[in-house]
DNA sequence: GCCACTTTGTGCATCGGTTCACAAAGGTAC
DNA sequence: GTACCTTTGTGAACCGATGCACAAAGTGGC
């Protein structure tokens, strides 16, 4: 959490709102392809699919880009988002673990695009490495804290089997590294400062089954509630 | 939204709560694995790297499942929650797009294991409909409304370009699927009564990129406040 | 059968986030 | 310059989620 004195001052922008930033990035880079100049907070909202008041708040956390009566300069919105969120530098990532999931996340594109660049791949499999993949040379872990070093890796993507991921996050870490996108499903403890996001597919799909079978209930009628104490203890 | 009659009565599990319930069955299969026949909420809180009145309030809206002295009968525990989350029954998902990330997602046994089968794959490229890929044929997407029903597919999974996200989920739509799991960057708009959840590489990046500016412009002094309004309007 | 100990389940204060609704601000027309 | 229109920025009410703290409920020892 890390509690701050100037915290009035140093802008501290809500959690909930730097999570919608990037879409609104995204719906705005659409809109100046497409030539637009301005655009209202309603117009926006609905591209980015979130409420105008919600919209509205969460930019005047930024500063107030807006102009009354006319909306927002795409252009300039644009910039002032990407320089919030730190996109209008560079940033070098790692992906550690170079299997089915490593290498798809290696050949996409899609997130060189926006300041993310590529800067490493490595393996613990001797058989992995060396390969090339998307123009990289598949490195050995042994390496880890030179090739951080070296190409200037400041976020690290863990695709490794479950099992290997704490340990490999804690050499990460060990190297420098506080910020590392997780897809091993696996509960990570990292010291404070280290920031983890985790991406975890099993858990979505359990959500959503959570919600179907909600659905499916309430079709076939109130039945299921007589379930709900079956015979006390079956298992 | 969906308010209902019956809400107070009908066990109405806060979302948050849902969003948890499968890091603790994950982490109670660990524990049942190692032969732990009870648990208490404080040593479960921990595996699952949560508060541990957060977990019994949590498990409260389950039901009173534990013992007061003693704490939960893991094996009992994992059947409530996989019956609440609907884990009991076989989930068949489909895969649309077949692509870099589509075969991993195929490739992958990861949720195989409890409750989901990926039970059809389909595309949209002649030259990739008829290949055989974990097993199974993909299949033409002309096919969709039949390879639904013929296999009797509940989930979808899309992980095709962005640009035919939005289109392909109306046809999904049409065809009576309300559960869908979106890796394309792109805001679906559904009708009411289907959910959707998105997994969204990018946004996660730029969220851990803001952090990691927060960060390092931490340590090289307050110097960056003074660039909060640089030249006004240089774009 | 009673006492000491452990751990659950929950009432309550608190917090962060959402939404409403409107005054303030700017643009445009004449 | 004034009057009218549009749209922002935000105060305030509201809502769901979090976490504290403790009474209630159960176990085990003697
Ligand atoms: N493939 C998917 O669609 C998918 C989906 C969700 C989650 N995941 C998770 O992502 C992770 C990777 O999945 P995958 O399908 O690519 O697995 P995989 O087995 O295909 O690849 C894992 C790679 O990590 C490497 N590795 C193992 N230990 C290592 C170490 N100590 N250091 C560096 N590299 C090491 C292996 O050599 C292998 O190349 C797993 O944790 C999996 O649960 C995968
Ligand atoms: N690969 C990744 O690591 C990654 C990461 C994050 C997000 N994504 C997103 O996931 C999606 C898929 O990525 P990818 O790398 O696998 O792309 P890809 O181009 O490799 O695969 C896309 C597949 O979808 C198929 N397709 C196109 N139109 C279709 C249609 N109308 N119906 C059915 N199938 C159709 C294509 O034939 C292709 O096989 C993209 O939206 C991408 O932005 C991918």
């Amino acid at each position: 959490m890390i509690r701050r004195l100037s915290q009035a001052r140093e802008r501290g922008i809500p959690e909930a709102t730097v999570a919608r930033l990037p879409l609104y990035l995204r719906a705005l880079n659409g809109m100046s392809e497409r030539g637009l100049a301005t655009v209202s907070s309603e117009d926006l909202a609905v591209a980015a699919g979130v409420n105008s008041a919600k919209l509205r708040k969460d930019l005047s956390h930024l500063g107030s880009y807006g102009t009354r009566g006319v909306g927002y300069d795409v252009e300039y919105l644009i910039y002032q988002i990407s320089r919030e969120l730190g996109l209008t530098q560079d940033w070098a990532i790692a992906i550690i673990g170079v299997g089915n999931l490593g290498r798809a996340l290696a050949n996409y594109g899609g997130f060189v695009s926006r300041g993310f660049r590529v800067a490493a791949l490595l393996d613990a499999d001797p058989a992995v490495v060396g390969d090339r993949i998307a123009g990289l040379n598949v490195e050995h872990i042994d390496e880890l804290e030179a090739v951080i070093r070296r190409r200037g890796v400041s976020i690290v993507v863990l695709a490794t089997p479950a099992a290997a991921a704490q340990q490999v996050a804690d050499r990460v870490i060990a190297a420098g590294i506080t910020s590392i996108l997780n897809f091993a499903p696996v509960v990570l403890s990292v010291p404070e400062g280290v920031d983890i996001r985790k991406v975890d597919l099993s858990i979505e799909l359990q959500i959503l089954a959570f919600h179907e079978q909600r659905k499916t209930d309430r079709m076939t009628g109130g039945a299921a509630m007589a379930e709900e104490w079956p015979e006390a203890v079956d298992l």
